[in-house]
DNA sequence: CCATCATGGATAT
DNA sequence: TATCCCTGATGGC
């Protein structure tokens, strides 16, 4: 793989774990990055060239997730959606702009500059209405300013509904921005089997769910990973902490509080790792 | 070289 | 519930 030319280390951050707090890092960055001046964009892989160039000479202003679906607002009033899905990436340019790139969808700004979109799930242009359809859609997302105050749409959503608030919790419908990895860590720590129904569910656990969601999540936005281990110690860990310390179940084999052996099930289509001593 | 799997979700049945 | 899509890391041969 051609290498020449790097501009910056591959690996990084930027090419992990796309959950909710991935887009809202993701949303700011090319806000900083792109903002105020008209922006260079292509399709390098050719499957967005239509859409590249529309927004090509424009000025972005605006730059906003919801959950796990991107919004980016140009002046000419072209709206960008990207939605990464599971093995989408939207990072620095790693290999020199000259590459063949046939796997880049879309390419912002130029040179050491440029981000480089691969992969997405979505990657098109909407209409306002459409955008409408999609965040109306949505679940309260923990990472928006109001998030706290949601609680009772919460209570109310899950008091609904007898599915297990293993598949709940990944219902964006319910609540935007919870992934896989966020879903087996936040039940782990809540104490909560992910089979139980959503509406055995008691306000107070609901309310812990909800809290220890905003704080996770907040937490993923600020470290570009997710971390849930010594919540405390984290503002000072930066992103030090070595990967098999960052979580206490997700794809372990062994609790990392108790040592019990972990559990695995498919629940909502998905695999999950619970603890069946920490959580009932 | 090839098969498998992954942090997701829309669509078909 | 099953199938498909998009990419890339990994492991087996």
């Amino acid at each position: 793989m051609p290498q020449s030319g790097t501009t910056r280390q591959p690996g990084h951050t930027w090419s992990s774990m796309p959950e909710g707090h991935t887009i809202h890092a993701l949303a700011r960055d090319l806000r900083r990055e792109f903002a105020g001046a008209p922006i260079v964009a292509s399709s390098p892989q050719g499957r967005f060239s239509a859409g590249a160039a529309r927004i090509d000479g424009t000025t972005m202003v605006r730059s906003a997730a919801w959950g796990k679906y991107l919004f980016v607002d140009f002046d000419d009033g072209s709206i960008l959606h990207v939605h990464l899905g599971l093995i989408g990436k939207f990072r620095p340019t790693i290999a020199a702009p000259t590459d063949p790139a046939t796997t880049v969808r879309l390419r912002l700004g130029e040179g050491d500059a440029a981000w480089d979109l691969t992969g997405p799930a979505r990657c098109e242009l909407v209409e306002p209405h459409e955008r409408r359809r999609i965040v109306d859609a949505l679940g309260p997302d923990p990472l928006r300013r109001n998030a706290a105050a949601r609680l009772p749409d919460l209570i109310e959503a899950l008091e609904r509904t007898s599915r297990p608030i293993g598949a709940t919790l990944l219902d964006q419908s319910i609540v935007a921005g919870i992934g896989n990895v966020y879903r087996a860590e936040i039940l782990f720590l809540c104490g909560i089997d992910p089979r139980r129904p959503s509406s055995s569910l008691s306000d107070d656990e609901v309310d812990r769910v909800w809290r220890t969601t905003i704080e996770l999540m907040q937490i993923g936005v600020r470290l570009r990973r997710i971390v849930t281990t010594d919540p405390e110690e984290i503002g000072r860990q930066r992103g030090r902490m070595r990967d098999d310390e960052r979580l206490y179940v997700y794809h372990r084999e062994h609790c990392r509080r108790c040592g019990s052996e972990l559990r695995t099930d498919e629940v909502a289509g998905r695999r999950i790792d619970w603890c069946p001593t920490c959580q009932h």
